[in-house]
DNA sequence: TTCGGAACCCTTTTT
DNA sequence: GGGTTCCGAA
C-alpha cells in the first residue's frame, strides 16, 4: 500500500503523528479528535510500509470494546495478517502472559480469574480466620487497601515495610490480612485483577531473561488511554518500551476521570520528561461537536490548572446553544427531560442522559417508561451476577481448575445434597489438618471415614462427576455442551422448578438457557473454544452481547461509563454543588479537577445539542438536599447558553434570571450588570429567600397538576393534594416562612409532616 | 432450608 | 429511599 493511501483523508496533523514511527510519542487527542483513526493508521503504516512484522507490535487498552474496535478495523485495513498482532487490555495481554509462564511464580497455567464476590468471599473468610470485627475491617475497606497496594506495585512484604511505623496499628493488621489473601489466592490457584497487572510486573523484575525476549518482541508499543494508567501499568509500558522506546502513547489529561482507581494524571503529564526526546503532537480538531457545544465545554475545563493545555476547535457549524434548566426537584427535571425527548423529531436512540451516580437513574427510568418511551440503562451487567449463572460457572471453574477452592466450596451443596455445614466445616478441618486442597479432601472420601452417612455418599457421587465432567473436558467436549451435561447431571433445572414459586423457577431456568445461549454464541467466533478459554473470557470480558437494541433507545449512564462514547443529543443533569461536584471533593483541589474533566468529558459527547440541568431541591439517599447550581454551570458564558422552561421555550432571552418570584435584590443585582457582562454568580443561583409558599406554587407549576396562580394560604382543615402522597388534609402547621411544616393525614398514606418548601403540594382549599 | 425482617450501605467501577 | 445482605425463627 502506498504511503499516499495510508494517510489519505487524514488532517495534516493526524498524518504527522502516524508517520511519526519511531521513538517515543506522545498524542494528545482531544475530544472527537480521530484519535482511533490515527492508531490505526498508525499501525497500518508501520506494517506496510516501515515493513514492521504484525507480531512485533502490541496496542494495550483498557476496554475490551477499545481493543475490539481497534482489531477490527486494523483488519479492514491491512487484512488478516493482522490476527498476529497483539490488540488487547492490559488485563487480557498480562493473562496471556502469566498463563504461559506462571508456574514460575507458583500458578498453574489454568489458573481462575476471581471476581470481585470471589474476593469478597476470600476475604471475609480471612477476616473470620483473624478473629476481626468486620466494623472495623469492613471488607470493601480492605478490598480496596489491597487493590490500591497492587495498583501501586506494593506487594504484602513492601506493605507490611510501609505500615511498620504507621501510628495505626490497625493497618499493621490490614498488611496480616493482605498476606493472607495472597497466600489464599495461591491456594485456590486464583488471581485477581490486580494480579493479573502485578505479577506480571514481579514475573519481568524477577527473570530479566524473560523480559528481554518480550523486550524482543514488541519493539512497537501503543498505549490508549494514557491519562488513565495506573503506578503498575506504567512500569509494565517502561520495562517492556527499553531500551528502544518505540512508544506511542495516546491520550487526554483533559479526560482523565479515574484516579480512585488508581491512575495517575502525572503519567501523562510527565511523560516529556519520562522520554526526553519525545515528540509531542496535538490532535485539537474536533469532528463531533458543533461550536457551541466545543465552547463551552472549553471554558469549563480551562479553568483547571493542572493540565497541559489544550483547544479545541471544530469547522463545525455553531448549532444551537446550550439549553439549561434550572429545575424544582428532581422530579421536575426528569419532567423536563422527558418532554424534551417525548416531543422531538429525534429518534430515541439519539439521546442520552448522564448523570453522576447511579442513584440518579431511577426516576428517569420511571419517567420514560411512563411515556412508553425505550430506554436502555448502562451500567450493573447484572447477568453473570445472578446466583444460578454464578452456580453454574463455579462448576465449570471446579472442572477447569482442580485447586480452585472457593469455587468447589460454592457448589458443594448446590443443588442440595444433604451436605449441611456441619459437613463442610469437617471437610474443611480435614483439609487444613493434613495440608490439603479441598479437591483431594473430597478424594479421600472413598478411603477415609471423614464424614458419615447420606452426606458421604452425595459427596463421593459429586467427585465422581467432576471428575467425568474432566474428562469430557480433555476429550475435548465443547464448553456449552459441558455445561449442558452439567446442567443435566445434577438435576439443576428440576432443582430450580422444585425451590422456587413458579414465576421465578421459570426466570432461572431462562437464566440458565441465556448462559448455554451465551457460551455457544461464544464459540461460534472461536478457532479452538476451550474451556479455559470460556472462563477467561467470562473474567475479563463482560460481554454485553445485548447491544443491538440498545441502538434505539435512549441511553441512560453515568458520566464515566460515557467515556469515548458519543450521542447527538445529551442531557447532563444533576449539576448542583454536593452532587456534581461531589461533596467530598471540596477540601481537595485535584479531586475538584477531576470532577471537572467529568463534567468536559460529559459534554463533549454531545455532537448536536447539548442539555444541562440542576435541582433546587434533591432528595438523595432518604435525605433532602437544598443545592446550589453546580459552579461548572458557571463558568459557562451567558451568550453560549439559553434559560429553557420546561416546554423548552427559552425563558429569559440572554438573562438568566429565574422565572418564577425572584427577590428584588437578585433582580436589581442582576439587570445591573446586564449592561457589562452579567455576573453568572448571581444570575444563576436560585433564589434562596424566596418565600416558602411562592416556592411551593413554582414547584407545583412544574409538576402535572393544575396551575394555581396565587400563592395558597395553608391552614388547618385545608384540602391538599401531594404529587406522590395523592390527597389529604392539612392537621396543623408548624413554624413560618422557610421553615414552615405541615402536618398532614393523607387519605391513603398516612400522616406526614413536610416541609412546605419542599413538598409538591397542590392547595384545594 | 427457606423465609422475612432488621441492619447495613450509599460516588464513580475500563479489568 | 432503596437495595442488598445477614441472621434468626419456623
Amino acid at each position: 500500500m502506498e504511503v499516499e493511501n495510508l494517510v489519505a483523508g487524514l488532517n495534516p496533523v493526524q498524518r504527522e503523528a502516524v508517520l511519526a514511527s519511531s521513538g517515543p510519542l506522545l498524542i494528545l487527542a482531544g475530544a472527537g479528535s480521530g484519535k482511533t483513526r490515527v492508531i490505526v493508521h498508525k499501525i497500518a503504516y508501520l506494517i506496510t510500509a516501515q515493513g514492521v512484522a504484525p507480531r512485533q507490535i502490541i496496542a494495550l487498552t483498557f476496554t475490551n470494546k477499545a481493543a475490539q474496535e481497534m482489531r477490527e478495523r486494523v483488519r479492514e485495513m491491512i487484512g488478516p495478517v493482522a490476527q498476529s498482532m497483539w490488540i488487547s487490555t492490559f488485563h487480557s495481554s498480562c493473562a496471556r502472559i502469566l498463563r504461559l509462564h506462571g508456574e514460575l511464580l507458583g500458578f498453574s497455567a489454568k489458573f481462575s480469574i476471581y471476581s470481585d464476590r470471589e474476593q469478597t468471599a476470600l476475604l471475609k473468610e480471612i477476616i473470620r480466620k483473624l478473629n476481626l470485627t468486620p466494623t472495623m475491617f469492613p471488607v470493601n475497606y480492605l478490598s480496596s487497601v489491597i487493590e490500591d497496594a497492587k495498583n501501586r506495585g506494593v506487594s504484602p512484604e513492601d506493605y507490611a515495610q510501609e505500615v511498620h511505623h504507621a501510628p495505626n496499628p490497625k493497618l499493621r493488621l490490614v498488611a496480616e490480612v493482605y498476606k493472607l489473601y495472597q497466600q489464599g489466592l495461591k491456594d485456590n490457584d486464583a488471581l485477581d485483577f490486580g494480579d493479573l497487572l502485578f505479577h506480571t510486573v514481579a514475573l519481568f523484575n524477577r527473570h530479566p531473561e524473560l523480559l528481554e525476549s518480550y523486550r524482543e518482541r514488541f519493539s512497537y508499543i501503543l498505549v490508549d488511554e494514557y491519562q488513565d494508567t495506573n503506578e503498575i501499568q506504567y512500569r509494565l509500558i517502561g520495562l517492556l518500551a527499553e531500551p528502544r522506546r518505540n512508544l506511542c502513547v495516546v491520550g487526554d489529561d483533559d479526560q482523565s476521570i479515574y484516579s480512585w482507581r488508581g491512575a495517575q494524571i502525572k503519567n501523562i503529564l510527565d511523560f516529556e520528561s519520562d522520554y526526553s526526546e519525545a515528540k509531542v503532537i496535538r490532535l485539537e480538531e474536533n469532528y463531533r461537536s458543533t461550536a457551541t457545544i466545543l465552547k463551552a465545554a472549553n471554558r469549563v475545563i480551562a479553568a483547571n490548572k493542572r493540565r497541559k493545555g489544550k483547544d479545541l476547535w471544530t469547522s463545525n457549524h455553531s448549532g444551537d446553544k446550550v439549553s439549561l434548566y434550572l429545575a424544582a426537584n428532581e422530579a421536575d427535571e426528569c419532567s423536563y427531560v422527558v418532554k424534551r425527548i417525548s416531543t422531538s423529531v429525534r429518534e430515541p436512540g439519539e439521546f442520552a442522559i448522564f448523570y453522576r451516580t447511579n442513584a440518579q437513574s431511577r426516576i428517569f427510568e420511571e419517567g420514560l417508561s411512563r411515556r412508553a418511551i425505550p430506554y436502555t440503562i448502562v451500567g450493573g451487567t447484572k447477568f453473570y451476577d445472578r446466583a444460578e449463572v454464578r452456580d453454574l460457572l463455579a462448576y465449570l471453574k471446579v472442572v477447569n481448575n482442580e485447586r480452585d477452592g472457593l469455587s468447589l466450596l460454592r457448589i458443594l451443596n448446590i443443588p442440595t445434597r444433604g451436605v449441611g455445614k456441619t459437613s463442610v466445616e469437617q471437610l474443611q478441618a480435614y483439609a487444613e489438618e493434613h495440608d490439603l486442597s479441598l479437591w483431594d479432601t473430597l478424594e479421600r472420601l472413598q478411603s477415609e471415614a471423614l464424614i458419615r452417612g447420606g452426606a458421604r455418599n452425595s459427596l463421593i457421587g459429586l467427585a465422581d462427576m467432576i471428575r467425568q465432567w474432566r474428562r469430557r473436558d480433555q476429550e475435548g467436549c465443547r464448553p456449552s455442551r459441558l455445561c449442558a451435561e452439567i446442567v443435566a447431571g445434577i438435576g439443576f433445572a428440576e432443582w430450580l422448578l422444585k425451590n422456587n414459586d413458579p414465576v421465578q423457577a421459570q426466570t432461572r431456568q431462562e437464566n440458565i438457557a441465556e448462559l448455554l445461549n451465551a457460551i455457544e454464541l461464544w464459540e461460534d467466533e472461536q478457532e479452538k473454544p476451550t474451556l479455559a478459554a470460556y472462563l477467561e473470557n467470562v473474567a475479563l470480558i463482560n460481554d454485553d452481547h445485548l447491544d443491538e437494541a440498545a441502538q434505539s433507545r435512549v441511553t441512560l449512564m453515568t458520566i464515566h461509563r460515557a467515556k469515548g462514547l458519543e450521542f447527538n443529543e445529551v442531557f447532563l443533569v444533576g449539576l448542583e454543588e454536593g452532587l456534581f461536584p461531589g461533596k467530598r471533593s471540596y477540601e481537595k483541589p485535584e479531586l475538584l479537577e477531576e470532577e471537572r474533566r467529568l463534567c468536559y468529558v460529559g459534554m463533549t459527547r454531545a455532537r448536536q445539542k447539548l442539555h444541562l440541568s440542576a435541582c433546587r431541591v434533591r432528595r438523595l439517599y432518604g435525605q433532602t438536599m437544598d443545592n446550589r447550581p453546580s459552579r461548572f454551570l458557571l463558568d459557562i458564558p451567558l451568550e453560549l447558553l439559553k434559560r429553557e422552561d420546561r416546554n423548552g421555550k427559552v425563558h429569559d432571552s440572554g438573562r438568566l434570571l429565574p422565572a418564577v418570584g425572584g427577590s428584588a435584590r437578585i433582580r436589581s443585582q442582576a439587570s445591573a450588570g446586564q449592561t457589562e457582562r452579567p455576573a453568572p454568580v448571581r444570575n444563576l443561583n436560585f433564589e434562596k429567600r424566596k418565600s416558602a409558599a411562592k416556592t411551593a406554587a413554582a414547584a407545583r407549576s412544574a409538576g402535572a397538576a393544575g396551575e394555581v396562580d396565587k400563592a395558597p394560604s395553608f391552614v388547618s382543615g385545608s384540602r391538599v393534594e401531594h404529587s406522590v402522597f395523592g390527597p389529604g388534609v392539612v392537621a396543623g402547621v408548624k413554624g413560618s416562612g422557610d421553615n414552615a411544616k405541615l402536618d398532614i393525614i393523607f387519605r391513603d398514606r398516612g400522616r406526614k409532616l413536610l416541609s412546605l418548601k419542599i413538598a409538591t403540594l397542590k392547595f384545594l382549599g
